[in-house]
RNA sequence: GGGUUGGUAGCUCAAUGGUAGAGCAGCGCCCUUUUAAGGCGUUGGUUGUGGGUUCGAGUCCCACCCGACCCA
């Protein structure tokens, strides 16, 4: 970033007025009230406090001056006059610029305009702030600055603040909800040898004392179940994952991930819980379970009904209902018609895969509602039952809604010997990639178990109507600017 | 990776191939209940980077950097 021209010259000068005139241009401790949203929604007239935040606007008036003072929690109007602040304070105000942090104690009272101010007997500055910020009644609007400076954004858009307070509130609903079921909250290992529990590429890292290659995880998974071998029955874990793969508007390499386990369950017991999970979410941080997103104009241009009983559907009746006929046509067949849909098929692709493809287009994209695709195909995920009556599928769920697959959920696969069978399936012949601690605890016994995984990032856009997952995550992952 | 599109003052935005502008912020003055305060005056630019075409390039062409959207 350029050398912002005389604007800094000019409050570093400042800063050096103010410490050569003796006042602390960063101050220390300030005792308040409360957060700046806290005292205005306690304001009595007459009442004493004290408030500090961040100097948003000004508006003198002569030898009275009118401040807005912020936080994240709101604005609240400070009132100064150079009667009661003292040649000392007037020496320090006439030095004050927009973004400066400062403390006040004064009085509560009411404007003539009916604004719940703050009459000043003191105020300190407390941070002196040497850049500009973004202009005060449009904010900040480049996207890329809004996430490179995600501070910046914080201060000047309101928007933004809501989503963040609405993310935060979502994650604490979640964590509530599972620990008033008796679920214990865990935290299982990072760094991985195997990066096992999913099918993704892996960040890769060292470790320089134990000459060790390890894997940022990909999932939790495998580690979560060695607890159910331990004894636990009622498990979660609420944290990053990381994937090696390219960014998009639905993908961040670092994403936040649920998981939860629990013993003597099934795949249908936990379609139930997310059920339970999503929708006291949804009430508890949208008020309610009408879901509304809303286009740049305002205009509602979606709106997904979380209204209980979700849709239950199995994989293959749901491509044959988008497709009439998928499943009569044999596989080259199936090839052929994929083409003419318009979908991308690569000859190497299997037939599973194909069908997996017009799946995704002809239904995942189009499900707004929360709709939970069960019996999905064995060769799909390797870590779940398989069902009892019908081999060839899975006893899973598979949960879309907002176009997106939000949320998978499994009867765990418990037998050592099967599970063994099906991660050798899946390695494709690279034995490496098959964690063998997972299966020797397997070998010790694991309780039959539902278990469900909820991607927290989609979540989020669902219930806040973000259109890219870079609008919920506060620092996400751009190129580093080289000029 | 491919296609489309964008990058101009600290911020928000203008500018047929013909003198780079406005509002806010800043700076200087006036004003003791304002709130996008107001009034008068005023500073501020290597137009993402590097080449090219042209008498003349923010504008046209090429390459690159960083975004956005769509596709893979």
């Amino acid at each position: 970033m350029s050398d912002v021209n005389n604007l800094m010259a000019v409050r570093l000068e400042k800063r050096a007025e103010l410490a050569a005139g003796g006042a602390r241009p960063y101050g220390g401790a300030f005792p308040v009230s409360g957060d700046v949203g806290d005292v205005r929604a306690a304001f009595a007239e007459g009442a004493k406090v004290a408030v500090a935040g961040r100097v948003t606007a000004r508006r003198d008036m002569g030898k009275s001056h009118f401040l807005d003072v912020s936080d994240h929690t709101g604005r609240m109007q400070v009132y100064l006059q150079d009667k009661t602040i003292g040649e000392d304070g007037v020496g320090v105000y006439e030095k004050l610029d927009i973004g400066d942090f400062i403390g006040v104690e004064g009085e509560c009272f009411t404007t003539k305009t009916g604004e719940p101010s703050v009459r000043a007997d003191r105020f300190v500055l407390l941070a002196k702030s040497l850049r500009p910020l973004p202009e005060k009644w449009h904010g900040l609007q480049d996207v890329e600055a809004r996430h490179r400076q995600r501070y910046l954004d914080l201060i000047s858009n309101e928007e933004s603040r809501a989503v963040f307070r609405k993310r935060f509130a979502i994650i604490r609903e979640i964590r509530a909800f599972f620990e008033e079921r008796g679920f214990i909250e865990v935290e299982t290992p990072m760094m991985q040898a195997v990066a096992g529990g999913a099918a993704a590429t892996p960040f890769q890292t060292h470790h320089n004392a134990l000459g060790l290659d390890l894997y940022l995880r990909i999932a939790p998974e495998l580690y979560l179940k060695r607890l159910l071998v331990g004894g636990l029955t009622k498990v979660f874990e609420l944290n990053r994952n990381f994937r090696n793969e390219g960014v998009s508007r639905r993908h961040n390499p670092e994403f936040t991930m649920l998981e939860a386990y629990w013993a003597y369950a099934d795949f249908e017991m936990m379609a139930e819980l997310v059920e339970e999970l999503v929708c006291r979410v949804a009430e508890k941080v949208c008020g309610g379970l009408l879901i509304e997103h809303k286009d740049a104009e305002g205009g509602v241009h979606r709106v997904i009904n979380l209204a209980r009983p979700w849709r239950r559907a199995c994989y293959r009746d749901l491509v044959e209902e988008a497709e009439p006929g998928w499943f009569a046509r044999d596989a080259s067949g199936r090839r052929n018609r994929a083409l003419e849909l318009g979908l991308d098929i690569s000859h190497c692709l299997e037939d599973y895969e194909v069908t997996q493809h017009v799946f995704e287009k002809l239904v995942e994209e189009k499900s707004i509602d929360p709709l939970f695709v069960t019996h999905c195909p064995k060769e799909l995920i390797p870590l779940a039952k398989v069902n009892p009556d019908n081999p060839d599928v899975l006893d899973v769920f598979e949960l879309v809604m907002n176009g997106q697959e939000i949320a998978p959920g499994y009867s765990e696969l418990n037998d050592p010997v099967v599970q063994r069978q099906r991660l050798v399936e899946q390695s494709g012949g690279e034995q490496h990639k098959i964690d063998e601690e997972f299966l020797q605890a397997l070998e010790y016994g694991m309780p039959p178990a539902g278990g469900m995984g909820m991607g927290i990032d989609r979540l989020v856009m669902l219930l806040t109507g973000a259109e890219s997952i870079r609008e919920v995550i506060l620092f996400p992952h751009l190129k580093p600017r080289t000029d």
